[in-house]
DNA sequence: GAAAAATGCAACTAAATGGTTGCATATAGA
DNA sequence: TCTATATGCAACCATTTAGTTGCATTTTTC
């Protein structure tokens, strides 16, 4: 692999551990989740049902957004929280390669535990 | 949703949220790659051509080892560390299910804002 | 305009994380 | 057996994280 190649590819990771960090805790976990089912809402619908205060998902809100999977618009005294489609998709596609990457990779690794 | 279905969306996230997060790291994220591409290897190899030390490659093996994503096997004075092939295909359909749930929210995301 | 609701901000704490250094142990090979 | 190599173990440190509580601010709504 050339150089530039390897830093491609270090780039890319970069941009992407962000996005795994983010996903890589319960809570915020369930927060993408409600938002994928549930549609654009509130800090105070999200936090109902949780076993944490609001300020602990509005931190979490925080951390997601940082790495630009949502994003949030006031409405009068409501602030109302929605997924980043665009960061979204970017993932989306990212989690495919990896995951063909690791499809390949199972493969080669066959023949290792077979030799 | 029922109780049921929550609590089953619960222990999915539960199990897997330890899968992102150990990939939510660039030292962790590129082991990972760097065994993909490579096949198994020590840590020594491993540890070649990083920037921290060997120790604590050393650690991000333990965490990735605890997510089940690698295993190792003493050989000689060496011990040698390969990825999982059972967790990583779990993994990776995880990561697909997520992917597809996504893509789902995004189509009626769509609607929110042309609404 | 006063009470209630929704959020924002700040300080503080406990625990986890990511990293280091130093030293001990085990194995390969000359 | 002696030396170099590969790993393991432990202590230690700085920073980040995840959570809390308390209080201030902004908007509704009656």
């Amino acid at each position: 692999m050339s150089r530039r190649n390897r830093n491609a590819g270090a780039s890319r990771r970069q941009a992407q551990a962000p996005v795994f960090a983010a996903l890589g805790d319960q809570v915020r976990l369930r927060i993408v989740t409600r938002l994928c089912d549930g549609g654009p809402m509130s800090i105070t619908r999200l936090t109902a049902g949780s076993r944490v205060t609001r300020q602990a998902v509005s931190k979490h809100l925080l951390v997601l957004q940082q790495a630009g999977l949502v994003r949030s618009a006031r409405r009068g005294r409501e602030r109302i929280w929605q997924l980043e489609q665009r960061r979204l998709q970017e993932a989306r596609r990212y989690l495919e390669s990896i995951s063909e990457q690791w499809d390949e990779a199972l493969g080669r690794l066959r023949k290792f535990v077979e030799a």
